[in-house]
DNA sequence: CTAGTTTCGGACAAACGAGTCCTAAATACC
DNA sequence: GGTATTTAGGACTCGTTTGTCCGAAACTAG
């Protein structure tokens, strides 16, 4: 996969919480039972994001998670470098370290590209018009059949 | 990662038995050396690609892997699905079961196609195009300091 | 036929990711 | 102040991936 089950959870996790209210405090409890994340899994994941800067936490009742700035300043990159770091957007496809235009490997020509274009991809799309879409109707964040 | 490091071993191992002199037998060892490949893991990823009846193999001195189509016919996808299966050209980037035109999810839109680019880049490139870079040089298959 | 070399195929060990569990700290409500 | 609730943070288990090891089978050369 391309991206780490953390990462997946991470992502779908924030653009839940960016399609809900903005600025209100959502319980991690909420966001697992309705995303179908093991809960003691996803309160780590949540850590990461919140220690990452992304996400701002308050504890006791009424608390929960919430951005920690304005869903239009939070790309998708933010999210995936905060979780599973610069890999994804910088290693070689043949796992050669040092792979590049000087030293390149035989698919470095074609895959540079393409890994360009994923890495443009995440980091033009914010948190706000990705939930836009969500709000908007007809995309899913959760399994349809939860169990 | 997008590939495992077995199936980015196994590129690189098809692309080297590719540029060697087609139709000889290449021993494990020599390959293993070459690419700086720890030698019995190799020995069990070539025996998947036997296995696949992508590589051909003889024992005994003298023995070794061979293609066992010529390398013009072998697609740098086939080697993917062989090892890695057919997850990476499917998969929902936030690894959502059935994502897909009918339940998309948010990103489906723009990673749908981004996918599927992936998917030709490796099923066009053949062993032998893929090779023949590598014996016109600049281009690298192992590490420089091998150790 | 014998000895050496190579792949085959399983069992095994180590490292990592995924997921669980438990205690402590902070906050709201009574 | 006390209690319930929620995040914080660590230790732990489980499964997969990665990597190692060893004996058996097949083949070549003498």
């Amino acid at each position: 996969m391309l991206l780490s089950q953390r990462c997946e959870y991470a992502l779908r996790t924030a653009l839940y919480v960016a399609a809900a209210a903005p600025g209100a405090y959502i319980a991690v409890r909420e966001i697992s039972s309705a995303l179908g994340i093991p809960y003691h899994f996803l309160a780590k994941i949540v850590q990461t994001l919140t220690g990452a800067g992304l996400f701002q936490s308050m504890r006791g009742p009424t608390g929960g998670v919430a951005l920690a700035r304005p869903a239009a300043r939070i790309t998708l990159k933010d999210i995936v470098l905060a979780v599973d770091g610069p890999a994804v957007f910088r290693e070689c496809v043949l796992g050669l370290p040092g792979c590049g235009d000087r030293e390149p490997c035989p698919l470095h020509d074609q895959w540079a590209p393409a890994r360009a274009e994923v890495g443009r991809m995440f980091g033009e799309a914010t948190l706000a018009d990705t939930a836009a879409r969500i709000q908007a109707g007809g995309f899913r964040l959760a399994n349809l059949a939860p169990a």
